[in-house]
RNA sequence: GCGCCAAUAGCUCAGUUGGAUAGAGCAACUGCCUUCUAAGCAGUAGGUCGGGGGUUCGAAUCCCUCUUGGCGUGCCA
């Protein structure tokens, strides 16, 4: 277990004990239950490196002001095998204590002894986990939000694996219902308009450049062959030879996007083996639908949704809601996953307590799918935001972006802020390179170790075991709370994984560079004495774990020299 | 109308799930390179945490209410 998660476990277990032990001397009363206090690491570390608020929270099961339960539970709490050497009691009652030298030697070994696998946590206990992120619909190139999704799902899979869970990386593809005929709508009157008069693209159809090109190049291999075929012949070809481009398209994209899934799942498999219509089946099996005006409905406001909902039209086909229905039912039950999520855009917030209804309906615990909404994004060019209209086709595609900026900055920038927060995405800054680019700045603090070492070597001075006394010579501000920092990587993976939410990630590597790029300037490593030198060369090779770590978790190169 | 999400320094955002004097970065100003990378560091200044009520030892955080903004509320996906 990591030092700093044993070190508070241990703390707590103290205090618990000091608590028992005061209730036994009838310093308290045996009546009152020990209530539930927090451990917490102090803003201000002169308050401590750990404080409770034990005291406070237990004066009125006590019925004793709280500085006088602190006193209690000091006079009977043993530090003994907790790695802290001190407490006090300050304010209103908190009681703050201190880590003993041992601690830091303790974290520090650590990291060295576990390196790749420093960070890693058994939090998930290897539950089978299926992320399904960008699924973007293959009728067209990706667009911005897609990226953002790209860059939170992808991370987001990697956190909750070094989280201790089995993860999957799933892709969606839309390759069936009404977006496909949408798709061989636009692709006809493209291939039409190229031998007759009079064929005009629908406003809602697709207008892109990328559904002309599709057209040319299908008339460049069949000439006008399908001009005189029916129209259903027509579309078949026309999306028999336009899909599969687009998919792999996204595939290649997203590839350079350095997004790898493991799986490919198509609409279509589920309406050609049936479960889409049995979905509805199983549901009017339970009496869970009812027809009204032609359609086929869903109780949902019976499963907790705000109103029923329509799952086959009058025209006898089903809603999109189907299909995907049957999808998550596939990811909870046909596979068993133990958890499915979802990243989506805030768009379709609405949705997810229909689809959670339904599942529910079919028997399926529904807190199994857990969906993250991710709100828009805003390029910022010029300190402006940029207008971006779908409508026209003229969005800004994945692609786009990726050739104006670096994939390390638009892996990093998209998972700066929390998903549900709208991001500013700045494209000045993101190609900036200086210290303005968190990037940047912390690929620095790489490389300044990776100096160091290398400079190092070239005068035969190599890292050696540290003793407990070279490590207590690590006595400095800048040292302590780099190795504080160091310490706490652990726990941020957990809390990140239990929240989805990689961007905590994303400012803890920030401050870690941060904290060492002031231990740099404060601190030399060489030409020091031999013991010194060794302790802070053990806490460089410490800090160049944590930051390699967390940045090959983001798919984000880390450099020896820049 | 109803529902979801948000509002913190001039700008972009944190805030350890109710804790101690609300923090970073950018922008502004002042310093630090004969010493491991100045893509760095140190410092100054900047606040009615959208408004108002409530809950308690204690509120940016929880509850109520109002204001403003985004989104949703299709036999579209």
């Amino acid at each position: 277990m990591p030092t700093a998660i044993q070190t508070v476990q241990s703390l707590k277990q103290a205090i618990i004990n000091a608590f028992a032990k005061a209730q036994e001397k009838e310093l308290l009363s045996k009546e009152a239950q020990i209530p539930d206090f927090t451990i917490e690491t102090p803003a201000d570390r002169s308050h401590g490196d750990l404080a409770t608020n034990a005291a406070m929270v237990s004066a009125r099961a006590f019925r004793l002001a709280p500085r006088k339960i602190a006193e209690i539970i000091t006079d009977n709490i043993s530090l003994d095998g907790t790695n802290l050497a001190r407490f006090e009691i300050a304010g209103p009652g908190f009681i703050n204590f201190f880590y003993d030298r041992s601690f830091y030697s303790a974290v520090l070994e650590e990291i060295k002894s576990q390196g790749k696998h420093y960070g890693r946590a058994d939090y998930g206990q290897g539950k089978k986990v299926l992320v399904e992120f960008v699924s973007a619909n293959p009728t067209g190139p990706m667009h911005v939000g897609n990226a953002r999704g790209g860059a939170l799902g992808d991370t987001l899979a990697s956190v909750l694996d070094h989280a201790g869970y089995t993860v999957e990386r799933e892709f969606y593809v839309n390759d069936a219902g009404n977006q496909i005929e949408k798709f061989a709508t636009s692709l006809e009157i493209r291939y039409m308009q190229m031998y007759k008069e009079g064929y005009e693209l629908p406003e809602d159809a697709y207008h892109g450049q990328d559904i002309i090109d599709h057209a040319k190049n299908f008339a460049a291999i069949h000439g006008d062959k399908f001009v005189e075929t029916s129209s259903e012949e027509r579309r078949k070809a026309l999306v028999a030879y336009a899909l599969p481009l687009n998919i792999e398209g996204l595939e290649r994209d997203l590839l350079k996007y350095r997004i790898k899934y493991d799986n490919w799942f198509r609409e279509s498999t589920l309406h050609n083996d049936g479960s889409v219509k049995n979905i509805v089946a199983l549901l009017t099996e339970k009496g869970h639908t009812y027809e009204k005006d032609g359609a086929i409905w869903f109780k949902a406001e019976q499963f907790g949704a705000d109103k029923d909902f329509v799952l086959v039209r009058s025209n006898g086909l089903p809603t999109y809601v189907v299909p995907d229905i049957a999808y998550h039912y596939n990811k909870l039950v046909t596979r068993n996953f133990d958890k499915a999520i979802d990243v989506l855009g805030a768009d379709h917030h609405g949705y997810v307590p229909r689809l959670k209804a339904a599942l529910t309906a079919l028997g399926v615990d529904a807190s199994r799918l857990d969906v993250v909404l991710m709100q828009m994004v805003f390029l910022v060019k010029d300190g402006e935001r940029v207008k971006l209209s779908k409508r026209s086709g003229k969005a800004i595609t994945l692609v786009t972006l990726l050739d104006e900026i670096p994939i390390d900055a638009a892996r990093f920038f998209f998972n700066l802020r929390e998903a549900n927060t709208p991001l500013e995405f700045d494209l000045d800054l993101a190609v900036e390179k200086s210290s303005q680019n968190p990037v940047y700045y912390v690929q620095y603090a790489h490389a300044r170790i990776c100096n160091i070492l290398k400079m190092l070597a070239q005068e035969n001075i190599f890292p050696t075991n540290c003793t407990q006394n070279d490590y207590a010579l690590l006595t400095a501000p800048e040292e302590i709370e780099l190795i504080n920092k160091l310490s706490a990587f652990t726990e941020e993976i957990i809390t990140s994984a239990k929240d989805y939410d990689p961007s905590r990630i994303t400012r803890y590597v920030y401050d870690v560079a941060t904290l060492f790029h002031k231990f740099y300037n404060a601190c030399r490593v060489r030409n020091e004495n031999e013991s010194l030198m060794q302790a802070r060369l053990a806490l460089c090779l410490a800090a160049k774990t944590v930051i390699a770590n967390i940045l090959e978790m983001f798919k984000i190169d880390a450099p020896e020299s820049m």
